[in-house]
DNA sequence: TTTTTAACTTGCATAATGCAAGTTAAAGGG
DNA sequence: CCCTTTAACTTGCATTATGCAAGTTAAAAA
């Protein structure tokens, strides 16, 4: 597969086009930052316990925007900081991040616990959760994200 | 995250757990020949077109197993040959292929187009793809593998 | 017995990562 | 206005992982 830099595809397998993507350590995880933890700036993406480094961070969240899976405003409050947010393309990872998450308390549950935050966002079924994950960004971008209106979730096919 | 050689898990956060394990570039292609394209042989993945290294390939089917993602018996007609399968735990990363595929194929059709293998498995709903794709799986195994008994799906929580 | 062949290793060059220490420009405070 | 702080990056350099080609080993085939 080699280098991501150049986002070269090396095969037409779904797979592997995604893979080439997001298929490294760092980006799946900036992504759940944003998706399930409320994230949105690089320091707080810093602070984040899997202790990710900052050129690193910045290298992948250059990446991510370019492939249109993130995408950035100035904070309200000032001009040097920087909010990132999930477009509808990043957003739609959260079915990989929930088969990854749940593959893992059911195969690895001696490591993988449940964050209290995403714990608390349970409420019934999968299906609810997604919604109510979803439902939790729109409002954040009602907030922040000028212009940006709520939303549909692309998914249907296959 | 560093080594993925040393398996020590950095966070109990379910994605990043399931990212040290298979969170690298070639694992989940490996899962994938496995899984959907009926690679049994190392020299199988070693000539798919993706063009793993023999040193790569070898690292990952023994981590793999490691993890207990796969496992191997000697081929019935020659000691010097292996056949690798997957255990439950590695067939139950369907969800997670799937749900990367999916994502590559609503997100990048440019780029990501099914292989003919498994647009010929897709009969109908995604539950039908799954179930084709599995018992195609214990098929398979009720063949090669001496003693493996048909296995069910793990899924169900969360 | 000699030659193939499958499955690995090994060595070495290149690329990606981790870490610490800059750098730059906006904010805030006096 | 000037000095300090801070957010978001870069840069340099050591360490690690990856890619590629060339072995190695032991079982099969000829």
């Amino acid at each position: 597969m080699v280098s991501k830099i150049e986002h070269n595809q090396r095969t037409s397998c779904p797979i592997a086009c995604g893979l080439d993507v997001i298929g490294d350590h760092w980006s799946l995880l900036i992504v759940r930052d944003m998706l399930y933890l409320g994230r949105h700036e690089f320091s707080e993406f810093v602070s984040g316990e899997e202790g990710i480094s900052t050129n690193i961070l910045s290298d992948r969240l250059q990446k991510l925007k370019a492939q249109g899976i993130i995408d950035e405003v100035t904070h309200p409050h000032s001009k040097r900081r920087k909010l990132y947010f999930l477009t509808p393309k990043g957003r739609d990872l959260i079915h990989v991040l929930m088969a990854i998450g749940e593959w893992s308390l059911i195969h690895m549950p001696e490591n993988a616990k449940m964050a209290d935050k995403i714990e608390s966002l349970l409420g019934g079924t999968k299906e609810e959760f997604v919604a109510n994950v979803l439902r939790e960004l729109d409002e954040w971008e009602a907030q922040y994200v000028i212009g940006a209106a709520p939303r549909e979730a692309a998914h249907s096919a296959l």
